[in-house]
DNA sequence: TCAAAAGTGTTAAAAATACACCCATGG
DNA sequence: CCATGGGTGTATTTTTAACACTTTTGA
């Protein structure tokens, strides 16, 4: 045990609160911990910062580890450093928000150590430490963010239908939107790529896909262009 | 030297940038260093947190130890953990911004330690470590919020004209905004409360004086109501 | 009486909202 | 032929933006 200082140091850990959205629900990415304290219980995925990796090099290995989802959109939440967090000694853990298609990913298979899973947002089990307050932080956030930042298409697949997009949106806001008026609004921002495609295999007209045009949202936004609603 | 660990450790502090607002710029407080390593540069105030106090309250006892500022307008910003912020060692420091009224606080007196002074934003001297960087976010942070939340308050007096009001957000977005416009749109939010009294030895017809009502501000925040621009 | 800033309304343009029907498709 | 959701336009209201002169006061 060769690490010693003059004072003593609190641990620095991240914890990662990932957002995923399944056809009627806006979920979260939950494990279930094998070791104590709050063995057993459900937990957001995180861990210890390595003394050599940044924090966003580490939110993204622990999610690779515990998880196996990568590749996502991810940013810093907020920095939660209440005294009796962890019942075992002082952490001070960066939270990070994720946001991911889960159609997307296969979840890690569970191991001894952890079991992966999605929750709906408002059925969540009791979670270990603080991580119901992480979570609430995270969805205040998300909520406040998705509507004056492109947010909402990290969490649909590629291609999408303008309905699905307006579900998503009703989703995380909470409340109905007028559809012509969302297809207006939506459209005349011109950062749609409309697509020559229509969705399959459903038992109705099917509607026309869209994509997400990355570059156009660049070259506006330095224009000074705003996304919102 | 009594505190060791499994796995190495690295540093927790925290930084404030320190907002004020003088007549005519928006201004941060910075102090200079008189110990290695950058002693002799400036830097915002900040320090290590102990291990039983809370990031919050690590911040307002470095603001008070180092430049003695209390009682002010505090909210986390972003935790900065790149590997070489500091030279020593591995060093994560959770950043602060703060906003105060500066005719409401003598600095205090330079230590053998430290030095405390104001700086114009737009001409701050090279910053110790990456608080020019810490600066830049907590400068984008401050122009964003001040849109939709009422922080401008927490930089005037308590009692201020409407002209005052206007010039410190064209200060802080860097575009000058039409008078009327302003003053029927921060009037019809009903969140000043009128006073009976005006400005002092001006030497021109002195302007009527306004308090921010923060009371109203809140009973209106929870029936929904947004503040803008 | 001059200089300096305070204070005050209206009009035009743009944006947001409310709202209902026909169409295409698969079962 | 029926059920389901896709797709579309207009009228109204609300919000924002542009704009100039008179008043008060102290020097």
């Amino acid at each position: 045990m060769p690490y010693t200082y003059e004072y003593p140091r609190a641990a620095v850990t991240v914890d990662c609160v990932v957002f995923g959205y399944d056809a009627a629900a806006l979920q979260v990415l939950l494990i279930q911990r094998g070791l104590a304290p709050f063995a057993g219980a459900w937990a957001l995925p995180g861990g210890f910062v390595h003394v050599d990796e940044t924090l966003d090099d580490a939110a993204r290995r622990e999610l690779r580890e515990e998880t196996g989802v990568t590749d996502l959109y991810l940013e810093q939440l907020y920095t939660f450093g209440a005294l009796d967090r962890d019942p075992r000694e002082r952490v001070v853990s960066v939270a990070y928000y994720a946001l991911v298609d889960p159609a997307h990913f296969a979840l890690a298979a569970a191991t001894d150590a952890t079991r992966a899973a999605w929750f709906a947002v408002d059925a969540v089990p009791p979670l270990a430490f603080d991580h119901a307050h992480i979570l609430a932080v995270a969805l205040a956030r998300l909520r406040g963010k998705v509507r004056y930042q492109p947010l909402g298409f990290e969490l649909l697949p590629e291609k999408f239908t303008l309905t699905g997009l307006q579900r998503l949106y009703e989703t995380i806001l909470g409340t109905p939107l007028d559809k012509r008026n969302f297809r207006k609004k939506i459209l005349a921002m011109e950062l749609l790529r409309e697509l020559d495609e229509v969705e399959q295999d459903v038992p109705h007209r099917a509607a026309r896909l869209y994509q997400f045009d990355e570059s156009k949202y660049r070259a506006l936004t330095e224009r000074g262009f705003n996304f919102e609603l």
